[in-house]
RNA sequence: GCGGUCGUGGCGGAAUGGUAGACGCGCAAGCUUGAGGUGCUUGUGGGGGAAACCCUGUGGAGGUUCGAGUCCUCUCGACCGCACCA
C-alpha cells in the first residue's frame, strides 16, 4: 500500500477504526445475536446459513461476499421481527491439512486449529451478526462422535452397505483417487499409472431415495431453477426395459437394459462392458480378450479416450439368441463404451437408431437394419447413413410391432417380454450409491471393527467416539492410520477375539451433510440432534453459497436429512427451504514483461489504463478479469481492505457492484467509491437539529424530502427482501442525493426535522449492509439513547407520503413520446386526456390529424392513436 | 451431443407490457484547495439542429399489441452444467 493511499483515508470524520470494534463489542456484550435452542419468545423463526468455510488459513473475498449476503438477510429478518439463528462453524477435515503435514511437518490438527483461530478473528472483524456460541469444527470429537452414531443408526436402518466397487487406485500413494485426480491415466501427485481396482468400501444407499430426491425437487420453489435441473440430470431417471438374452450355446444368459425395446428387431450385436462378469469368463480362456480388457481398464478414465470417443471392441465369438426371432443369433462383443456402472453393463446394439451403436457397427462391419420409419419416409428406400435415426416414427421390419408408433411399440415389446418371462419394464437411475470410504488420516473414523469370525461389527455406542490417534507420521505414502502400530488392533465387540479397526475415514462431504442441523443444538453432548431444537429451527430458511456445490453437497445433504428422518433424528426431509447461489469475485490479472504474475499491490495503474511495475517501472500487461486465485496472484486480501477502509466499506462495495448471483469484479475504484460514500452519509448526519416532535407544517423542500425518505423506505425494503441488493444500494444513493438537495435548499420550517428523519432512515435502511456506520449515526443523532440499531424494528413507510402531490404522465402519439404533463394523482381520465391534448408539443403532433383512439393508463401514460 | 442461463452506453447495471439507460464507476469541463487520488457543480448512447425539438437506439429477423428491453417464433453469439447413461 502506498503512502498516498494511506493518506487518503487518514483522519476521516467517521473513524471506522475505532467505531467498528466498539459496535462489535456492544453487540457482543448485549448478546444481540444469541438465540435459544428452543426459544420461548413467540417470534417466527428464521434460520439463515451460509456454507461454512474450509479453514485454509485466511478468509478470501468469496467468503466476504458469502457472509455479507447472509448477514444482510439475517439482520434484515431480525429487524422484521424474526427470531434469527445465524451460526458459523468450520468444515475442518480434509486433504490440505494432510498435505501441510507432508510438506511442512506440522500436525494436521495444529495446522487446522491455528487456521481456525486466525480466520475467526478475521470473520469477527467483518461485524457479522453471528451466534458464536454455536460454533464448532467438524474435526472435533465432540462433533464427529455424533456423526459416527448417525452412521451406525443408518447402518441398522439398512441405509449403509459394504460392497465392492471399481476405484482408481494409485499404487505409489497407496490410495484411492477421485476421477478428477486422475490426469491422463496417472495419479495427480505421484504420476503413477492408475489402476482400476475392486475395493470393498462403505456406501450410503442414496439410490434408495432416488425417486423421492427427484420428485421433491418440485417442492423446492425457493431454489434456483438451474440447481434443480442440475440435480434432476444428476439423478437421471430413465424409463426402459430390462431383458434377458440367452447364449446360443450353454445355459448362460446376459441381462440388458434398454430405453428402446421397440427397436429390438433392429439388433445386430450385443456389447458388454470390459468389467462384465461374462468378459472375465471369456478372458480366462482367451488371452487376446484378456489383453483387450486390460487395455480398456487402463484407459478407462483417460480424458483422451473419452474426448475422441473412439470405440473399441473385441468379438468374443459367443452368440446370443434374439428374444422374438426364432433361430436368429448375434455376436457378443466386449466394448469400451459400455459402462459397467450403468444399467446392467450390457447392451443390445441397434445401429440404425443409436449413434454409438452405429459408429461401432460401421467400424466393425456389423449390420444396420432400420426398424423405425420416419414420417413421410418411404419404407422401400429409407436407409441410415452416418447418422442414426432417433426421432419419432412407425415400427417396420419388426414382426408383431409393425405399424405401431414408438411409444406403442415400446409398450407392446415390454408386454411381450413379460409374457415370455424374460423381461419387464423398469425405471433406471443414473445416480450411484455414495461411496464414503477414504484411505486418509484427517477425517472422521468409520466406527467399525473387522473381525475374521463376525465380519464387520459396529462399534458399540458407549465406545464412541472412535478418536483419531494423534501420534501419526506422514513420512510414508498411504494411510497413516493403517500403519499406526497400535490403533487398529482391537478386540471384536461381538466375540472378543482379536480384530482390526476400520482404518478408512469418511469422505468429508459426510461432515457437511448434517452440520446445519447440528447448529440447532450444538451444546447438547448427549445426542446428534435434540429433537425439540431441531424441530423448531429446521429447515434452514435461507442457505447461501457457491454454485460449485449445486450437486454434490446439496444432494448429499438432502439424502442425509431423509436418512436422519428415517432414523428418528429429525422431522423434515428437505434441509434447505431457500437456496441462493452467489457469483464469484473476480479481479484483473497482471503479468510482468518476463511473464511472471504480479499481485495488484505490485503494480501501478496509469490514467490511460495501462500499468507499470511499482518498483521497476517496467510495463505490465493487464490481463483478463478472472476468478481470484493464488496462482494468478490476482487476489485481494480482505484483511488489508478492512484495515484500510473498514468492514462496512468492503461489505457495501461487494453489495453495490452487481446482482449477487452474478460474478462480480473487485476494483480499487469501486472500493474507494464505497469508502467515500460512508464518509458522505456520516457528513449528512452532522449538524442536524436535536430530536423533537414533528412540526405541524412542512415547506416544499421538506415535503419533497419526506416523500423521498418514505419512498426509499418502501423501495429499499422491497430490494433487501428480494435479494436485489445492488438495487437497495442504488435506492440509498438516491436518498443520499435527496438529503444533499435538501441541505442546499433555503431553510424553512420543519426542514431540519425532515433532514433528521431522512438521515435516520438512511442509517437504519443501510444497517443490514453497513451495521457499524448505522450504529454510529444513530448514536450521533440520539446521544441520550442506549438503543442499538441492531435491536430496532425495521422502519415503516407512511402510506400517505408515498402518494405524490402530482404525477408526471408521459404523452405519446402513436406510441412515440411527444411530451409529459403533471396532473393530480388519480385525476379523472377526461381531465388527463384534455391536458395531454393541450400540451404544446403534443398538440403540434396532433395538428390536422384525426384521433381515432385515446388510451389512458392512470398515473402512467396517455397514448393517442391517429388516422391519416 | 443433451440440458440450461444470458445478450441494454466506455464499464457494472436499473426498468409490475407504459417516459430505456435509475444508481454507481469511469471520463470531460468548471469551482474549492498550498496541493490533491478530497469536497462540490454541470455534462456524458448515437446522429442532426443555434435552440425548441427531430430521427435513431436494448445481438439480428419477423410477429402479437394503442404501446415491446420485457410476450411469441426463428436466428446469431457468449457462458455454465452433464456427457460413450444404452
Amino acid at each position: 500500500m502506498s503512502d498516498a493511499t494511506t493518506q487518503a483515508v487518514e483522519g476521516p470524520r467517521y473513524d471506522f477504526r475505532s467505531a467498528e470494534p466498539k459496535w462489535q463489542q456492544a453487540w457482543d456484550s448485549r448478546g444481540c445475536f444469541h438465540v435459544d435452542d428452543v426459544p420461548t419468545d413467540g417470534k417466527p423463526k428464521y434460520f439463515v446459513l451460509e456454507m461454512f468455510p474450509y479453514p485454509s488459513g485466511k478468509i478470501h473475498m468469496g467468503h466476504v461476499r458469502n457472509y455479507t449476503l447472509g448477514d444482510v438477510v439475517a439482520r434484515y429478518k431480525r429487524a422484521r421481527g424474526h427470531s434469527v439463528m445465524h451460526p458459523m462453524g468450520w468444515d475442518a477435515f480434509g486433504l490440505p491439512a494432510e498435505n501441510a503435514a507432508r510438506e511442512r511437518g506440522v500436525h494436521p490438527a495444529k495446522w487446522t486449529y491455528e487456521n481456525i483461530a486466525n480466520m475467526r478473528t478475521e470473520l469477527k472483524r467483518m461485524g457479522l451478526s453471528l451466534d458464536w456460541a454455536r460454533e464448532f469444527a467438524t474435526c472435533q470429537p465432540e462433533y464427529y462422535r455424533h456423526q459416527q452414531k448417525l452412521f451406525l443408526d443408518f447402518l441398522k436402518a439398512g441405509l449403509v452397505e459394504r460392497k465392492e466397487s471399481w476405484v482408481n487406485w494409485d499404487p505409489i500413494d497407496g490410495t484411492v483417487l477421485a476421477n478428477e485426480q486422475v490426469i491422463d491415466g496417472r495419479g495427480w501427485r505421484s504420476g503413477a499409472l492408475v489402476e482400476k481396482k475392486q475395493l470393498s468400501q462403505w456406501f450410503f444407499s442414496i439410490t434408495k431415495f432416488a425417486p423421492d430426491l427427484l420428485s421433491a425437487l418440485d417442492t423446492l420453489d425457493r431454489w434456483p431453477e438451474r440447481v434443480r435441473l442440475m440435480q434432476a440430470n444428476w439423478i437421471g431417471r430413465s424409463e426402459g426395459a430390462r431383458l434377458r438374452f440367452d447364449l446360443a450355446a450353454g445355459n448362460d444368459s446376459v441381462e440388458v437394459y434398454t430405453t428402446r425395446p421397440d427397436t429390438l428387431y433392429g439388433m445386430s450385436f450385443m456389447a458388454i462392458a470390459p468389467e462384465h462378469p461374462l468378459a472375465d469368463k471369456v478372458a480366462a480362456s482367451d488371452p487376446k480378450a484378456a489383453a483387450f480388457i486390460a487395455e480398456c481398464k487402463s484407459k478407462g478414465t483417460s480424458e483422451v479416450t473419452i474426448e475422441t470417443g473412439e470405440k473399441l471392441g473385441y468379438d468374443t465369438g459367443l452368440r446370443v439368441k434374439h428374444p422374438f426371432i426364432p433361430g436368429a443369433t448375434y455376436p457378443v462383443w466386449i466394448a469400451n463404451f459400455v459402462l459397467m456402472e450403468y444399467g446392467t453393463g450390457a447392451i443390445f446394439g441397434c445401429p440404425a437408431h443409436d449413434q454409438r451403436d452405429l459408429d461401432f457397427a460401421r467400424k466393425y462391419n456389423l449390420g444396420v437394419t432400420p426398424v423405425v420409419l420416419p414420417p413421410d419416409a418411404d419404407p422401400a428406400n429409407f436407409a441410415v447413413g452416418k447418422e442414426a435415426y432417433t426421432g419419432p416414427g412407425v415400427a417396420y421390419n419388426s414382426g408383431f410391432l409393425d405399424g405401431l408408433d414408438v411409444d406403442a411399440a415400446k409398450r407392446a415389446a415390454i408386454d411381450a417380454l413379460a409374457a415370455k418371462g424374460i423381461g419387464e419394464g423398469v425405471t433406471n437411475w443414473r445416480l450411484r450409491d455414495w461411496g464414503v470410504s477414504r484411505q486418509r488420516y484427517w477425517g472422521c473414523p468409520i466406527p467399525i471393527v473387522h473381525c475374521d469370525a463376525c465380519g464387520a461389527v459396529a462399534v458399540p455406542d458407549a465406545e464412541l467416539p472412535v478418536r483419531l490417534p494423534d501420534d501419526v507420521t506422514f513420512d510414508l505414502p498411504g494411510n497413516p492410520l493403517d500403519r499406526h502400530p497400535t490403533w487398529k488392533h482391537v478386540n471384536c465387540p461381538s466375540c472378543g477375539k482379536a480384530a482390526r479397526r476400520e482404518t478408512d475415514t469418511f469422505d468429508t462431504f459426510v461432515d457437511s451433510s448434517w452440520y446445519f442441523a447440528r447448529y440447532c443444538c450444538a451444546s447438547d453432548a448427549s445426542q446428534p440432534l435434540a429433537r425439540a431444537a431441531v424441530d423448531h429451527w429446521m429447515p434452514v430458511d435461507q442457505y447461501i453459497g457457491g454454485i460449485e456445490h449445486a450437486i454434490l453437497h446439496l444432494l448429499y445433504s438432502r439424502f442425509f436429512t431423509r436418512a436422519m428422518k428415517e432414523t428418528g433424528h429429525i422431522a423434515v426431509e428437505e434441509p434447505f427451504a431457500g437456496l441462493f447461489t452467489q457469483g464469484m469475485v473476480n479481479h484483473e490479472s497482471y503479468k510482468s514483461a518476463d511473464g511472471a504474475w504480479l499481485y495488484p499491490e505490485e503494480i501501478e495503474k496509469r490514467p490511460d489504463g495501462t500499468a507499470v511495475h511499482r518498483e521497476t517501472g517496467q510495463p505490465v500487461t493487464v490481463g483478463r478479469i478472472e476468478a481470484m486465485s493464488k496462482s494468478k496472484r490476482n487476489t485481494i486480501d480482505p484483511g488489508a481492505i478492512i484495515a484500510r477502509y473498514g468492514a462496512d466499506t468492503a461489505r457495501w462495495f461487494i453489495l453495490s457492484d452487481n446482482p449477487p448471483e452474478r460474478d462480480m469484479e473487485w476494483t480499487e475504484s469501486g472500493a474507494a467509491g464505497a469508502f467515500r460514500f460512508t464518509q458522505r452519509i456520516y457528513r449528512l448526519a452532522e449538524n442536524l437539529p436535536a430530536a423533537s416532535a414533528p412540526p405541524a407544517e412542512f415547506g416544499a423542500a421538506g415535503r419533497t424530502l419526506r416523500r423521498a425518505t418514505h419512498k426509499a423506505i418502501a423501495a429499499v425494503t422491497e430490494a433487501w427482501e428480494g435479494f436485489a441488493f445492488n438495487v437497495a444500494v442504488a435506492r440509498l444513493y438516491e436518498l443520499a442525493n435527496a438529503i444533499t438537495d435538501a441541505e442546499r435548499a433555503k431553510d424553512e420550517p420543519g426542514l431540519g426535522w425532515a433532514r433528521r428523519e431522512a438521515v435516520e432512515a438512511m442509517a437504519r435502511l443501510s444497517s443490514p449492509a453497513m451495521p457499524h456506520l448505522a450504529e454510529e449515526i444513530f448514536a450521533l443523532l440520539n446521544p441520550a439513547s442506549t438503543a442499538l440499531v441492531a435491536d430496532l424494528a425495521w422502519p415503516e413507510a407512511e402510506p400517505a407520503l408515498l402518494v405524490a402531490d402530482s404525477v408526471t404522465i408521459a404523452v405519446q402519439v402513436m406510441g412515440k413520446l411527444r411530451g409529459s404533463i403533471d396532473v393530480a394523482p388519480n385525476a379523472p381520465a377526461d381531465h388527463v386526456i384534455a391536458a395531454a391534448e393541450a400540451e404544446p408539443n403534443v398538440a403540434r403532433s396532433l395538428e390536422g390529424k384525426r384521433i381515432v383512439k385515446r388510451i389512458h393508463v392512470p398515473n402512467r401514460i396517455v397514448n393517442f392513436v391517429i388516422a391519416g
